[in-house]
Formats: structure tokens, sequence, C-alpha cells
DNA sequence: CATAGTCCCTCCAGTCACTGGAAGGTCAAG
DNA sequence: CTTGACCTTCCAGTGACTGGAGGGACTATG
């Protein structure tokens, strides 16, 4: 398979698989002319790792998970363990975004949005850091 | 004011105060030894971007949201669009990040996470994309 | 006056996961 | 033989910093 089906089947740009390659997570075989040559093998690879990047795991996950996959003798306990780190990260950015989100509603909220210049959503920010303690 | 100052009384990082001078977000004067002169503006500036920062604005939000602070016959309707604009972009990511918490924790849950090999995770990466439609 | 320690400076490189583009080689169809 | 679609490599840019090298400036002490 060249790279441009491999792209469309692992829905991928081709970009990113050379990308995948350079940083070694695939290794496709080349043809005399030099064009990449993907096995089956490989496109599952490329899949797995889509997959996991649509989780949300980085690449240092999914070379980790792929090693794992790898290994027959792997421990489910070391998969959970990957995946129980990724999703406590998400449940922190969760936290962050939701707290942002709050903020930013009542603030929006607040702000009249119309022709004049006065907006609680500068004031906020213009506050200072000592903003009412004393 | 020296940059350490600033960097105390802004909670930011003294590379980052330069790298926002990079970037002309502050044009803090300069000493005849070379040395960053701030001014309370420069400081108040500083502390804009950085409360902005925690509210997820991007840099260039930061900037826009500097200019109509700036401008006093600024419409409070613009302030409100930037900021719901980027609400919604953060409406957006924890709508994706819920969704890929859903599935990870489902995952998660599935999997024994003892010696054994067998693992609903790494099941499920390596699931083809046609995987149970035909 | 020398020295030590703390501050400050600039510039370069790296992060993460791609993405865009230039410049050029290869292949199938007409 | 040309056109166009494909493929190749390499370089640079993204966002928002961050780390480090290599060196100058200031303050306090002996």
């Amino acid at each position: 398979m060249n790279i441009g089906d491999v792209a469309e089947r692992a829905d991928l740009p081709a970009k990113t698989i050379r990308y995948y390659e350079d940083i070694g997570l695939v290794t496709p075989a080349r043809d005399p002319n030099g064009y990449r040559n993907f096995t089956e093998t490989d496109l599952h690879r490329l899949t797995f790792v889509a997959r996991a990047r649509t989780l949300g795991f980085t690449i240092e996950d999914c070379r980790t998970l792929l090693a794992l996959y790898d290994d027959v003798g792997r421990a489910s306990a070391d998969v959970k363990r990957v995946a129980q780190d990724h999703l406590d990260r998400i449940e922190e950015k969760i936290a962050q975004l939701h707290a942002m989100r709050e903020t930013l509603s009542d603030l929006i909220h607040a702000c009249q949005g119309d022709h004049r210049p006065d907006c609680p959503i500068l004031s906020d920010l213009a506050r200072t850091a000592y903003g009412g303690n004393d």
C-alpha cells in the first residue's frame, strides 16, 4: 500500500503518517523507487494510534500502548495505569475549564454588550491582585 | 521596578515577562545599564494579561483585550464578543474532554488491571475502523 | 581592591504534534 | 511527450512559553 491508501484507510493525513514514521511509531518498507510500502500491520498500528489520539493519549502514551499491545506477556494492570493517569489528567483539565467557564459566563452575563465602554469583563481583568482583601 | 519585582508582584516568571515584551504586550523603559525599568502601568498591564491567561484567553485575545481596555471609546459589545467566542471554544473543549472521559472511564472499569494480558482498553484501540457494522 | 552572590542581559534551542510549502522525482493515461 | 496525480525530502512555522549558555551589573563583605 502506498501512503495515500493508508492515509484514507486510517483517516490520517499523509503528512501525519510520515511524521509518525519519523518518530518511530511505524517503520514501513520501501519500494525500489523510494515510495513507502505499508503492510496491513502498519495500517493496523496507525489506526491504533489514530484511535488513541482521539482519546487524547499523547504520542508517548501511544508508544507505550503500542509496546504493550505488542507484548503478549503484558499485564493489563500496566495498560490500565497508563489509561488511568491519562484520565486523571483529563479530569484535571475539565476542572480547570469548568472554572474558566463559570467565571467567564458570569462576566459575560454581567456585561451589557452595547455601545457603551463600561464593561465588567475588563474590570475583572484589570482588578489588582489585592483586589478587595483590605 | 526591575523585572524581578514585577515578576513577583504580577506572579509571572521573569522569562514570561521578557517574552511578553518580545511580542509587544508591554514595552518597559530601559535604564542606562540595559535593565528593564517597569512602571506601575506596565505592571498593571502584566497583571491584566496574567488574569486573562488564567481565564484561558489566547495571547492574541489578550492583545485585543488590552487594546479595548486602552480605548476609552470602546463598545462593551466588542469585549463581550471576544469573551463569548472564547467561552464557545471552552464549551467545545469541555464537550470533547467529556467524550474522552466517558469512553476512557468505561474502558478502565472494564479492565481487570491484573497480571493477565487480556485488556479491553487495548482491544478498543486495536479495533478496526469497520469494527462491527458488517 | 578583590571576591562572592545575586540579579540582570541576550540569544539559541527545545517543547508538542503536527501542518504548510518549496523543489523535485515517479508513474499511468492519453 | 505531456499532463496530472502521486510520491519524496527538507525547512519553517504554530502557541506560549521554558531551559540553559555565556556574560555584564550591582551589593556586601573582607
